[in-house]
DNA sequence: CTGAAAGCGCTTACAG
DNA sequence: CTGAAAGCGCTTACAG
């Protein structure tokens, strides 16, 4: 690869006039420019994006740490930050932690060794101390998803209202015992969708059926364990709300198989739709969420704050988007 | 943030020393060191990976480009890139380029910019020039689901194989007119796909019926609309295979709308597995490939390019999958 | 308008 | 065992 100074060498001047053409960064004579610009270009020279990393502090890159991507929601809005960031010229490092806190300390540990300029979290609220004492010393950090820092910005999904709609929707076409495939109410948003389903529940004073397993959360086994459950242990069941699109999956595939109809004997709806829902063969109603646009604020946010620098006071911002009620055959 | 020059001077020594210390690198006095590792714990030092990157000439980064991530196989395979490569000790920066090539330059030339050590790419094809500069250019590179150049390793599934096993398969199940919709044929998979289709349907002395439109490939809708159009067209039609998952839902709902009964009357299957098929309705019979595995070899793959460095002759490798066969209700 | 110098934070021969 | 120096490839005050 060729350098400034190869560069500089070939055009017969120095390599801070060479920076500066290249950069615009000041006036350089026309002629010199030209000759310049010729040269780079015959060597084919290109920026050693980690020198000037280095030299102005600024890495142009951004940090993302999720639980996953396969078949979750998260592909989606990982896609929309990336598709931001690079607009915004920044460039995406990608983390997966499974959920597994040991391995989302590690990432962060990585991530703090000067290599983004900012992260991006759907944490699993164990490392709280780290993330405090990454954003104190003054990377932006923004959480997605689940919010757990209130001193940290944050965009997620109005999980509560979501949980609360989803009740009295069901409430309206007729249901009067539901029952909640939720878990991990440890993580915000599983809290949050059990809190909205309480709201509404005691709001219609109707009876309150949680159902959990041990199984991975985010699954379709988790779905069908639970709903199971609920169908042997709730005899009036009349609906099932699911928190994710692949507990929804499964909660249709053991209702099917107690031999109920769907949305006849009992309705199924998903608190978090990404699309999947509409294409089933029994299309399920859900709440889809933003996830693409919420990935766009997101890293439109970080940048911001990463841009803002320590001229500014922090304050934390919190943005939080609705959900939006997709109605579907499974209701 | 301590830099290495404040340990140092807080431990009354030279950097080099520090930085001796720190790495393991040469032997450094006991009483030396512990100070060292005293002050360093105290200042919580932590090296600038930027830094080192520039000395050294190694990012342990690696970039990885696809079309999408969200409810695509991609997803799979590039956690299991990021798992391995995490491992191994590198980061990964990821790129969504939606096929589109004008994206995709934007993201290499982003990438060969010293931004990586090394790159994945599931690529539109339309831009060989560039990745063979690259590559040329000594940055190792690994083509991964889509092999396009000879002369660059490469990882992908046997989707020849695949699309023939198949045929077999639905032959054996008493199917005789078997629709194939695939699309994108200047993509490689899609491509080979259609080629074990037509040598499978050539030696069973059948008629090959191929349909294809105008959307998205990897989409719902196109699976609809081509399912829609072989119904409509070929009336003898009794399985139709479906190259990607999405797809089968698409012709799944096309089926159904048309009356006609999944498996009795027509047959459907899926030609790129990713689990989905186990979570549906009615589950869907598919080759499975096992993506999360063949993430991780891409990267260790790649990263063994890295580290091998130029000192070995290159010698392009190409490690092909075969996909599983995995039967259930839909044929 | 341009050059010479310093420095970003590290590592690594080179001496001693 | 340790220090002083050079240098990775840039940018940016500082002179002129």
């Amino acid at each position: 690869m060729a350098t400034l100074k190869d560069v500089a060498r070939a055009a017969n001047v120095d390599v801070s006039t060479v920076s500066r053409a290249l950069n615009n960064t000041s006036h350089v004579h026309p002629d010199t420019k030209a000759r310049i610009y010729a040269v780079a270009e015959a060597l084919g020279y290109r920026p050693n994006f980690i020198a000037q990393a280095l030299r102005q502090g600024r890495r142009y890159t951004i940090g993302v740490v999720v639980p996953r991507l396969h078949l979750a929601i998260f592909s989606e809005i990982v896609q929309g930050i990336e598709a931001e960031a690079r607009k915004l010229g920044y460039s995406t490092i990608i983390c997966t932690t499974e959920d597994d806190p040991k391995v989302e300390l590690d990432c962060l540990n990585r991530l703090r060794n000067g290599f983004v300029d900012g992260i991006m979290i759907a944490g699993t609220g164990r490392n709280s101390r780290i993330l405090r004492d990454l954003h104190a010393s003054g990377i932006p950090v923004v959480q997605i998803m689940r919010k757990q820092e209130p001193r940290i910005s944050s965009v997620v999904a109005d999980f509560e209202a979501c949980g609360e709609e989803a009740v009295h929707y069901l409430y309206q076409q007729g249901c009067r015992t539901i029952g909640l495939i939720s878990g991990s109410l440890h993580l915000a948003p599983y809290q949050e969708r059990y809190r909205g389903y309480c709201t509404a529940i005691q709001a219609l004073a109707l009876t309150p059926h949680l159902s959990e397993a041990t199984t991975t959360v985010n699954s379709f086994e988790y779905g069908y364990l639970c709903a199971s459950q609920l169908l042997t242990s709730v005899s009036t069941l009349d609906a099932i709300l699911a928190a994710v699109d692949l507990q929804g999956l499964g909660a249709i595939r053991a209702v099917t198989e107690h031999g109920l109809k769907i949305p006849q004997q009992i309705k199924i709806m998903s608190l978090t739709g990404h699309e999947l829902g509409s294409m089933l063969e029994t299309p399920m109603t859900s709440m889809e969420m933003p996830a693409h646009q919420m990935g766009h604020k997101a890293a439109q946010m970080l940048i911001e704050e990463i841009q803002a620098g320590k001229q500014t006071q922090f304050v934390p911002q919190h943005l939080s988007f609705p959900m939006v009620l997709v109605e579907r055959e499974s209701t």
